[in-house]
DNA sequence: ACATTTTATAAGCATTTGCTTATATGTAAA
DNA sequence: TTTACATATAAGCAAATGCTTATAAAATGT
């Protein structure tokens, strides 16, 4: 008839972790910084980018898609100022901002390559093991 | 009449980085575990694992949310293999499966912290700065 | 065996996302 | 100024996402 309850361990083992949250904003705003890696193309932008300086025709090219859908691409990246942005004549040069950024899309790649190492039994995205 | 053309060190450059890019199943894998980062409240399960081994019915007290819900992220973090899983009685509890989790998740919080610090206009996430 | 507890899954839905086409803005050259 | 080039933005749409409610499955206790 009651509800499930905790032991005082348990309790005190939640009350840790939920002081040792980030707070709802933070979380946020992370989550925000994520979303910029979270999509293949713009990945693949981060990865060119990582290489080296390009205007957004360059990317056109590399990533051999329109060029709306590379500016809204770059437009989301710039809002989230993950790239900064130098005007060189008609064009406009994208680099990105930080070394975190390079970290993340390093640690990334390790972490797959790892895992990889110990776990034949790879997945491939959009398929169920 | 002519479309424009590049000079032979911009296609010099342009193949440079065409050829320094990962493969396009390597980004689609790095991008999906991205995405597992890039929704608040799977971040906020992550932030939890990363303090303290949890069941489901722990994270849906921590998170305050129901228990399909939790269940939906987990079975993500699960497909994605960033989290493990053992029985203990009738619970199943969870935990990250490596530490290059912890490192991304860190990294992120730095760069934010960092940019926070030498940039005081910062925005908040869903606004226009 | 039956009921309880815990977790997983399914179906449905509103919202978000990532692209498309069309158009506007801004810079440089003729 | 007029033209061309480079980029940004807007509107629209199909697909994906994250939640909900309802139900199933698995383990434990009576």
């Amino acid at each position: 008839m009651n509800a499930p309850e905790y032991t005082s361990l348990q309790k005190k083992k939640l009350r840790e972790v939920i002081f040792g949250l980030e707070d709802d904003l933070q979380l946020a705003r992370m989550a925000e910084i994520f979303q910029c890696f979270a999509d293949p193309t713009r990945l693949k932008i981060i990865n060119s980018l990582l290489i080296s300086e390009l205007c957004v025709y360059d990317l056109t090219v590399v990533l051999q898609m329109s060029q709306p859908a590379v500016s809204h691409h770059l437009k989301h990246l710039r809002q989230i100022r993950l790239v900064k942005t130098r005007r060189k004549g008609q064009s406009i040069l994208y680099s990105l901002d930080d070394d975190h950024i390079r970290q993340l899309f390093d640690i990334c790649r390790t972490h797959l390559d790892e895992t990889d190492e110990s776990d034949h039994s790879q997945y491939f995205p959009g398929r169920q093991p």
